[in-house]
Formats: C-alpha cells, sequence, structure tokens
RNA sequence: GGUCCCGUAGCUCAACUGGAUAGAGCAUCUGCCUUCUAAGCAGACGGUUUCGGGUUCGAGUCCCGACGGGAUCACCA
C-alpha cells in the first residue's frame, strides 16, 4: 500500500483508540515533512482538534504516542505547533526498494484497469504548414495520451483533418493562377510548405485586388466581397461540393502533398495517431443528426431555413448550425464527428479535445448541442483547453511572416545540440546515424520539456532568440543526468557487478530527497491523468533529475566506501533511471544512451 | 458591454487542491574538473504573491470589489 494511505489508516485507528471517535481516513492531511523539521510525513492536527476535544498539541501528542506504538513504520514523531512529524522506519525505505519500486512498470496502473478514453490533438488545416503553436497542441495532446494510458486507460489517439473549406480553395486557386504545374518534387519543397505558398500568394493577390478597387472607389467592405479571386476562391468550393472532377482531382491533389508533409513533421516531432478522421466526411453526418435534431423539435428554423439551436436557457446565446442554404458550417461537422466516434468505439467512455483556449465557448456549445441531441455521452466530452504561445512582439501571424515554422524550430534545437555535443566531444567513438539519433534527442527535449512545462491553460512566452536553452531546468539537463546514471549502471555491468538482491543497509538522511522523489511517481501520474496536466510530470522529473544530479556530485557509487553502501547506491540509481524513463515518456521524449 | 482565463524575484516558470520561513532556472557575483559524463555541483544576491476588503486556528491558493493583460461573444474555421 501507498505509504500515505497506510499512514492515513493507520492515524484513523490511533485515533478512534485514542479519543473513542470514528474519523475517516481520507480526513486526515499527510504531506511530506518540511525540511527545515525532523520526520517524513507531517499530520495537521489542528482540523482534529474539534473531534478530539483537545488542542491542536496535545491531540498530536497522542496520535504520535499511538502511531509508535501500532504495527506501522511510525518509529518516531515530535509535534510543532500543531504539526505532528512522523519518522518512518528507515528499513521502510530499502525494502520498498526492492519491492514495489523494482517492478518494470512502476508507477503505471495495470494496462486496460481503466476504460477507453479518446484524446484528439494536432487537427491541422490543409492549407499550411505546423507551426509553434501546434507544437505545443500535439506535445499536450500525446502527452495526456501516454499519461492516461499509464493511469491505466486504453487511449485512442485521433485528429480531425481539417481538409476542406475557402481555405483549401484559396491555395487552390492561386496554384492555377501562378502555379505553372509546380510540384513538391519540381519545387524540391516539402508538399506542405507548397502548399503554404501558395495559400500567401493568393492572400497577397486578392489583397492586392482589393486595393485596387477601393482605389477605383469601391468601398472597403464591397471590394473585398467582390474582387475576383475571391469570387473564384468561392466558386471552387461550390464546385467541390457540387463533385466537379476538375476541382475534387486538384483537392486530392494538393492535400496528398500537404499530408506527405505532416507525416514527415509528426515523424519528427515524435508524434503519432491511432486514427484520422477527415471532416469532409463528417460533415454530412452532421447536418443529417440536425435535421434530425430539427424534426425532433430540438432546434429551430428561420425563414431563410437556416437551423439554429436557442442555448439562451444554459446562459449562452443562440447558434447556427446549419446555413440557410443548407451547407455545413463548422459546428455541423464538429457534431458529425463526435457521433462517428462513438459509434466507431461503442466503448468509448470520454473523449478529449486538445485545442486552445480560443474555442472554449464552442466547445461549449458543442457539447450542450450533443446533450439536446439525446446523448449522454456529451457528459463525458472535455475541451482540454490551452493557452496560446506568444511571442515578443504579440501574437504569431503567418500573413505577416512572425510565424515560427515547426521544421525551421526543431532543425534549429538539432543543431545546437550538435554544436554543444561536438565542442564537448563526448560522441566521438559514434557513427553518423547514432550521433544524429542522439542530436534529434536532446534537440527535440529541450523543445518538448519547454512546452510542456507550463501549466497548460496557461499563455506562454516563446522568444526564439533566448527561450530555448539546453542548461538549468531544462530537457537536456534531464537527459544528462539520465545518461550518467545509465553509464553508471552500463560500468557496473561491465565489472561484473550484479544487481543486489536485497539490501543491508538502510536510507540516510542524503539519500531520502532521491527516494522521495522516485516514492512520489504513482501519485503525480495519478494527478495529472485526472487534471490533463502534463506540466506535473515535467516539473517532477526536473525535481527528481535535481536530487540525483545533487547527490552523484558528492556521492561515489561504484567507489562508494563499502560493498554494502555501493550496493545500496547502485539499486538507487537503477530506480532514479526506470522512473525517470517512465516519466521522460509519459512526456513522449526519449532518452540516449550517452551525449 | 456580457462571459471565461491569467496576474508570484529584473526575465521565464513552480508551489502536492487551505498548512509551517513562497521555490527553481536564466541573468549578476563567488568557489569547485588528475576522480562514475562540468549540458554539472555548492553558495551569494533577488519578494508587501498587482491593489483593497472578507471567510478562519491558518490564504499565493476560497469569496467580493478594483486595476492590468489575454480569449471569446459571425450564415469564419
Amino acid at each position: 500500500m501507498r505509504l500515505d494511505l497506510l499512514l492515513q489508516s493507520e492515524a484513523a485507528a490511533a485515533f478512534e483508540h485514542c479519543f473513542g471517535t470514528a474519523i475517516a481516513p481520507d480526513q486526515f492531511s499527510v504531506q511530506m515533512t518540511r525540511k527545515e523539521f525532523a520526520g517524513d510525513r507531517t499530520i495537521v492536527c489542528f482540523p482534529l482538534a474539534r473531534h478530539s476535544k483537545l488542542a491542536p498539541d496535545a491531540t498530536a501528542e497522542r496520535l504520535g504516542e499511538a502511531l509508535v506504538a501500532g504495527e506501522g513504520p511510525v518509529v518516531g514523531f515530535n509535534v510543532v505547533k500543531g504539526f505532528l512529524n512522523l519518522e518512518i522506519q528507515a528499513s521502510y525505505w530499502s525494502e520498498w526498494l526492492m519491492a514495489e519500486a523494482a517492478v518494470e512498470d512502476y508507477g503505471r496502473q495495470p494496462a486496460d484497469s481503466a476504460p477507453r478514453v479518446m484524446v484528439e490533438y494536432s487537427s491541422p488545416n490543409t492549407n499550411k504548414p505546423l507551426h509553434l503553436g501546434h507544437l505545443r497542441n500535439n506535445f499536450l495532446g500525446h502527452s495526456v495520451s501516454r499519461i492516461l494510458e499509464a493511469a491505466g486507460h486504453s487511449v485512442t489517439k485521433v485528429q480531425i483533418v481539417n481538409d476542406r473549406g475557402i481555405h483549401i480553395c484559396k491555395s487552390m486557386v492561386a496554384w492555377r493562377k501562378f502555379g505553372q504545374g509546380e510540384t513538391p518534387e519540381t519545387a524540391g519543397m516539402k508538399g506542405d510548405k507548397l502548399v503554404g505558398k501558395y495559400y500567401v500568394a493568393f492572400d497577397q493577390a486578392f489583397k492586392k485586388e482589393a486595393a485596387d478597387l477601393i482605389a477605383a472607389g469601391m468601398d472597403k467592405e464591397k471590394a473585398e466581397k467582390e474582387a475576383p479571386m475571391i469570387l473564384e476562391a468561392q466558386e471552387t468550393l461550390r464546385l467541390w461540393e457540387q463533385g466537379d472532377a476538375d476541382t475534387v482531382g486538384l483537392w486530392r491533389t494538393m492535400n496528398s502533398w500537404v499530408y506527405a508533409g505532416f507525416e514527415h513533421t509528426y515523424r519528427t516531432m515524435g508524434v503519432e495517431f491511432d486514427k484520422l478522421y477527415y471532416e469532409s466526411d463528417t460533415y454530412l453526418i452532421g447536418r443529417d443528426h440536425v435535421l434530425d435534431g430539427l424534426q425532433r423539435g430540438v432546434f429551430e428554423q428561420t425563414e431563410d431555413g437556416a437551423v439554429w439551436v436557442d442555448l439562451t436557457e444554459d446562459g449562452l446565446d443562440r447558434k447556427l448550425l446549419l446555413r440557410g442554404d443548407g451547407t455545413a458550417v463548422y459546428m455541423t461537422q464538429d457534431i458529425g464527428t463526435a457521433l462517428l466516434r462513438f459509434q466507431d468505439y461503442p466503448d468509448l467512455d470520454r473523449q478529449v479535445y486538445t485545442v486552445g483556449n480560443e474555442q472554449e465557448y464552442h466547445f461549449k456549445v458543442l457539447f450542450l448541442v450533443l446533450g439536446k441531441l439525446g446523448f449522454p455521452q456529451a457528459e463525458r466530452c472535455h475541451h482540454l483547453s490551452y493557452g496560446m504561445v506568444e511571442l515578443p512582439e504579440g501574437k504569431m501571424k503567418s500573413r505577416e511572416g512572425t510565424v515560427v515554422d515547426a521544421d525551421d524550430l526543431m532543425e534549429e534545437m538539432f543543431g545546437i545540440a550538435r554544436e554543444i555535443a561536438q565542442e564537448a566531444g563526448k560522441l566521438d567513438g559514434l557513427d553518423d546515424t547514432a550521433q544524429r539519433e542522439v542530436f534529434e534527442r536532446v534537440g527535440l527535449s529541450a523543445l518538448k520539456y519547454f512546452l510542456l512545462k507550463v501549466d497548460p491553460k496557461k499563455n506562454m512566452m516563446f522568444d526564439p532568440k533566448a527561450s530555448i536553452d539546453f542548461y538549468g531546468n531544462t530537457g537536456p539537463f534531464i537527459l544528462f543526468n539520465y545518461v550518467r546514471g545509465r553509464s553508471i549502471l552500463r560500468k557496473a555491468q561491465a565489472e561484473g557487478l550484479d544487481m543486489p538482491a536485497s539490501l543491508t543497509m538502510a536510507a540516510g538522511a542524503d539519500e531520502m530527497e532521491l527516494i522521495e522523489g522516485i516514492h512520489a511517481l504513482p501519485d503525480v501520474i495519478a494527478e495529472s491523468a485526472s487534471t490533463y496536466n502534463p506540466s506535473l510530470v515535467a516539473n517532477w522529473c526536473y525535481d527528481l533529475t535535481k536530487a540525483f544530479s545533487s547527490y552523484y556530485q558528492d556521492h561515489p557509487i561504484l567507489a562508494a566506501e563499502d560493498a554494502a553502501t555501493r550496493d545500496f547506491r547502485l539499486v538507487m540509481t537503477a530506480r532514479f533511471t526506470h522512473s525517470l524513463k517512465t516519466g521522460m515518456h509519459l512526456l513522449g521524449i526519449a532518452l540516449p544512451e550517452r551525449m
């Protein structure tokens, strides 16, 4: 049993014994004892005073005595102002290191012990390359998937590809006009970059047309509606919806270029999906459900044929679900997508949508609408909302060229990793492929850790010039210490040292920070899973690593003063590297063996 | 204007769901590599947790009100 749970139940029994009053175990607040006091765990006794009818101090004294007298691991106590500090038997920790912490999947709940959850993330538009904002999204969704898996859920990772609509039509129009048959091969360019180039070209040409019209005396609003480029894009969308062969053909071609480009980027990022949904497949399903809801009187229709939902009773507004001409809006296809997913996976307990906080209103509406349509799963949908990544000069604007491109940024990280490694010269024995793998892992760790260590719901600042460091509280720092630990374990093996089957030494004060860190992993996983918050795992990885790094500095492991001490340190090192690897895996960060 | 989120060291971020003297990294300064990887360790400096009330044994954390920043409120996605 976990120590804190054990202490709670021991405390409940002891309390009843002392005071004749039963209190539920979870009413005892057990926490880590602060460093400046003696002891390992602290029970806060202020809330107990009214049940014991004694002052907090006196309550703590009686409780402490009873706990020491009990069967549990408490061997001593002291009381400071209502705080009962408990000393845990030192052998408890060495036994724990050889038992619970020793198993391969330490920290993880058994696979499939919790219901199936679907996690959606990424979900890009197919008209431009992925950028920094997508990186936060992808890393977050991917990490949450792994955390939920570690908490025992079966997890299905999906994305909804926004493959249809006016945005892709814009790229198509510009490519027809200016492209002269250019392809990713002839341009020597990634497909997503090429399509993005035409999206920008569209915007520039369109702005020029509008400006010309305004110069000719037309007002701005009208000019932006009547510029030939935009009319052509709208016509292209109409043709697409009618299934026009040429239009659909070009749409397929250009989307396939984008997918090839994305595929490359996803592989570099180290994220993957179990299933892809496409809006072009789901918007009609959504429309059917909306029309069905209309028939059943859940929604209402205005004179022009548009379908609306009235959410004023829920504190929201009226919201459009279907245009007057019967075509779908964003909401329509999201209804279709959600329902299709529950149909595809009948055992699905929950859906998690990893989408930026600018869409909070949208998801509030979506979940309410699903509920009105009579789907009980509506309550099991969760919008994992996260804050924007801001640049020093403000928001990223693709039209103003201030976006930080995902591919470029990752390459830059790899480059920095290479420079540092080559200067240190520690990889000289490895061939180019193996070196490249190290650079990628180190560089990617810097990026992922940087984006994941911040509470998802908060906006975060990214300064391209200064932001991503390889020293201090960073991914590479964590990797570096993992590598140190692994290096020791390899050396031990090479010297013929076997992992001890039991420990004869007990943990001392110097060891406790590291041991407590390892010990916390299961709680951290549970907490981050229930709050969809990888930053808890990231911060745990860092704190644990710091404890090891500090310990490593002045405690020789292989050259310890005696065999018992060496064995103890060797086991701690093994538990450290192993639990750290688990934690980093939950962040989607792969660890190198040397760097 | 309505709703929601955020405000902690010069900067970027923590703080176990209300607990003891609010912690890290960067930056600045001081020590430490013949020894398991110095992408490291130890230390110094740095705070009226935006402000004002309230709740209670106890508030960065909960409530109310200001102020500052962001998001959103489309027949856009």
